[in-house]
DNA sequence: GTCTATAATGAGATAGAC
DNA sequence: GTCTATCTCATTATAGAC
C-alpha cells in the first residue's frame, strides 16, 4: 500500500481496529491483528501512530466523536406520545440490537476499556452525555409533535431512557431471549409515557408578564 | 506455602484472579499477577490449573455460582409496595454500587468475557437467570407483605427490575452522577409499583373447585 | 515515505531438582 | 507436593536499508 497519507492511515487502523474489536473482543485487537485486518505492515502502523496505547485513545474518541443512535434517524413520531415512546425504542432494539449486536457489545467494551484507562475516564463520561443529548433532542421533537410536555427535566426523562435501553440491551446480550425483551419495551413505553401530560395551550407572555421582567 | 491441598489452592487462586481483576481489570489478570497476589510461585499455579483459561473458566463458574445481591438481603420490607421498592433500590444502590463500585464494575467485565469466550457464553445466560431468580424471590415477599399481586408474569417483572438496575449501574460508572441517579430511582420506583395492584382477599377453593380438578 | 529485520519485553507453560 | 530455572512464543517498538 504505496503513498497513503499518515491521516488517512490513522483513519484506516482505526476502522480497522474497530471491525477487529467487534469480531473477536477487545483484547484480540493487536497491533498484528489490526494492521493484517488493514493490510498494512508492522512498519506503517508505527509510521502513522507511535504506540497502541495511542491507536487506542484515538478509537476511543473516534467512537465518542461520531457514534450515533443510528436506529433513532428517520423516525416517524405519531402524534400518540406513548406510541411514539414505543416505535422508537422498537427502532432502537430492532434496528441496532438485534441487526448488529457485535456493535453494541463493543460499545459496552469500550466503555468499560475507558472506564479502565486512566486519562480515558472523562470519555466514558462524555460518550454518555452525547447519548443523553440525543435522547433529549428526540424527547423534544416527539414531545411537540404529540402535544405534550415533560413533567420533570428532560435531562432526567433522557437518562431514564438510556437506563432503560441500556439494561435492555445488557439482558438481551446475556440471554437473547427476544421475547422477554419485547415485554421490557412494552413496560419501558408504558413506564415513560406517565411522565408526559398534555401541554397547556399555548400562551404568549403578555405585556405587564414581559414588562415585569 | 507449604502443603496445601490443591482444590484450596485452586479457591485461593481463583479469589486472588478476583482481587487483581476488580483493582486492575481483567487484562491485568496475568497469572504472574495473580500468583503475585496469592503469594505463590507460577508453578504451584500450573500444578492446581493446567493452564490459564483453565482458572478463568472456573472463575466465571465460581461467580456464577457465588454471586447474590448481597445488598438485598436483611432488608426490611415495608407494607407500601411503593417504598419497598424504592427501598429496596436504594439499598443496592447505596450497599452495592456506591459502597462497591469496583465489584460490580467486575461482574460487567467478567459477563463480557464470558460472552467474548467460546464454551462459556452459557454461563452468562446462567447468571442473568440466576439475578432474576433472586429478584423474584424479593418481588413475591414483598408483594405478600404489602398485600398486593403483581399484574404481569413475576419473572417479566424481575427482568424490568434488572433491566433498571443494569442501566442504572453502567451509567453511574459512566459519570459517577449520584444525585441523577438517585432520581431515576425514583423513576424507577413508580414504574415498578404501577406493576401491582391491591391483592384480592384470599379465597380459599371450594370443594366444588377442588373436586373439579 | 515505506518496509525488512530485529531488539526488548513479558506472557504462558514445562522439566527436573529437592 | 513444591520450587528454581528455563523454554517458547507473541507482543510492542525501533533501527536502518531502500
Amino acid at each position: 500500500m504505496a503513498r497513503v497519507p499518515s491521516l488517512e492511515r490513522r483513519r484506516l487502523l482505526v476502522e480497522a481496529a474497530l471491525r477487529v474489536i467487534a469480531r473477536d473482543g477487545m483484547n484480540a485487537a493487536t497491533t498484528r491483528a489490526v494492521v493484517g485486518e488493514a493490510n498494512m505492515s508492522l512498519a506503517s502502523f508505527h509510521y502513522a501512530f507511535t504506540s497502541r496505547d495511542e491507536m487506542m485513545r484515538e478509537l476511543v474518541a473516534h467512537v465518542v466523536e461520531n457514534e450515533t443512535v443510528a436506529a433513532f434517524s428517520g423516525l416517524r413520531l405519531g402524534a400518540d406520545i406513548r406510541t411514539s415512546i414505543r416505535d422508537a425504542l422498537n427502532a432502537f432494539f430492532e434496528g441496532a440490537v438485534i441487526a448488529d449486536p457485535e456493535h453494541e457489545q463493543v460499545m459496552f467494551e469500550i466503555m468499560q476499556y475507558a472506564l479502565r484507562t486512566p486519562g480515558l475516564r472523562h470519555l466514558a463520561a462524555e460518550q454518555y452525555s452525547r447519548y443523553r443529548a440525543a435522547v433529549t433532542e428526540l424527547l423534544i421533537a416527539g414531545a411537540t409533535n404529540a402535544g405534550v410536555t415533560w413533567t420533570r427535566p428532560v435531562d432526567d426523562v433522557a437518562r431514564s431512557v438510556l437506563t432503560l435501553t441500556d439494561g435492555l440491551t445488557f439482558g438481551w446480550l446475556a440471554d437473547r431471549d427476544t421475547d422477554a425483551a419485547r415485554r421490557v419495551i412494552e413496560f419501558a413505553a408504558d413506564s415513560l409515557s406517565t411522565l408526559a401530560v398534555p401541554a397547556p395551550a399555548t400562551i404568549p407572555p403578555t405585556a405587564h408578564e414581559e414588562r415585569s421582567l
